[in-house]
DNA sequence: ATTTTATTGAGAATGAATCTCAAATGCATA
DNA sequence: TATGCATTTGAGATTCATTCTCAATAAAAT
């Protein structure tokens, strides 16, 4: 968590964005939790525990944080974006079971290096992976 | 094209529902295209051959096409749901480009079978693949 | 401490997707 | 071919996540 701050610290300066308490407080948020959430589990999450922050506060600096790479969009759920840690996780794709909803995470870079020898043929530069697959975990199959 | 009505026809027919006039115009229009769509361009489209059919009834009819296998939805794309044809086309993977919204498809038999090789592992059976990257294309690097 | 400039909060605005309901249509039956 | 009825449609209203606006506030530069 330390390091994660000092990160978000030197992202908000490189950018010549200002420290604010708001900003703080979101940042905390996010990393009190290690699950997949969204902008509402934040601001919830921030009511209960801290001061308030608006969503429309939320809503601004969750880019922030995604593009600091410490957080990344994940796959939409009900409607919402949701969001991933990225910083102390590996990148990892998910199968996600269609029927008890489990997510697994599995393995990565060398599904990532062979997508970035396609991305290269097409000149195309990857900002950020999307990998996964729906079926049935061993679980729910019968 | 023959095909594809067919199947449509069976569908609705297995499940009760009618084959009404807006319903073969957008399965129609749907089939016209071998694109990547979203409902407004299919309202557009349909719009154009002085065929209207009501947004409405758009947003009613692409789940039932969803749902008999004739197309699938796929990323999203500037907020909008997007759907593309699953019907005699390949599996493929998409590039998204983040600045132009340009949809880029790149091969897919190769990443396939390392996921496969990945999902055996989890003992977890695939039923659809979601494979991608968001970035930037070629044309809008700078 | 004062000035400058970015940031915030609150609510309004946007826009995709869904819902409502009276009118229209498909289709089974006579 | 006409009748009856359940389904479907269109148009607009509604919902809800996200973005925008702008006056008030806070950070940091001087």
């Amino acid at each position: 968590m330390k390091q994660e701050k000092e990160l978000y610290r030197d992202f908000l300066r490189s950018k010549n964005l200002k420290l604010t308490k708001p900003r703080l407080i979101i940042m905390e948020a996010v990393f009190e939790n290690h699950e997949h959430f969204n902008v509402d589990d934040l601001y919830e999450q921030i009511k209960k525990k801290h001061k308030n922050v608006s969503r429309a506060t939320i809503y601004r600096t969750v880019p922030l944080l995604v593009e600091s790479g410490l957080i990344k969009q994940s796959l939409r759920c009900e409607s919402k974006d949701i969001y991933e840690h990225t910083y102390g996780h590996e990148n990892h794709l998910h199968f996600i079971c269609e029927n008890c909803g489990k997510i697994i995470e599995s393995g990565f870079s060398e599904v990532a290096n062979l997508i970035d020898t396609l991305a290269e043929k097409e000149n195309f530069k990857i900002s950020e992976y999307n990998l996964g697959a729906r079926g049935f975990c061993k679980d729910c199959q019968k």
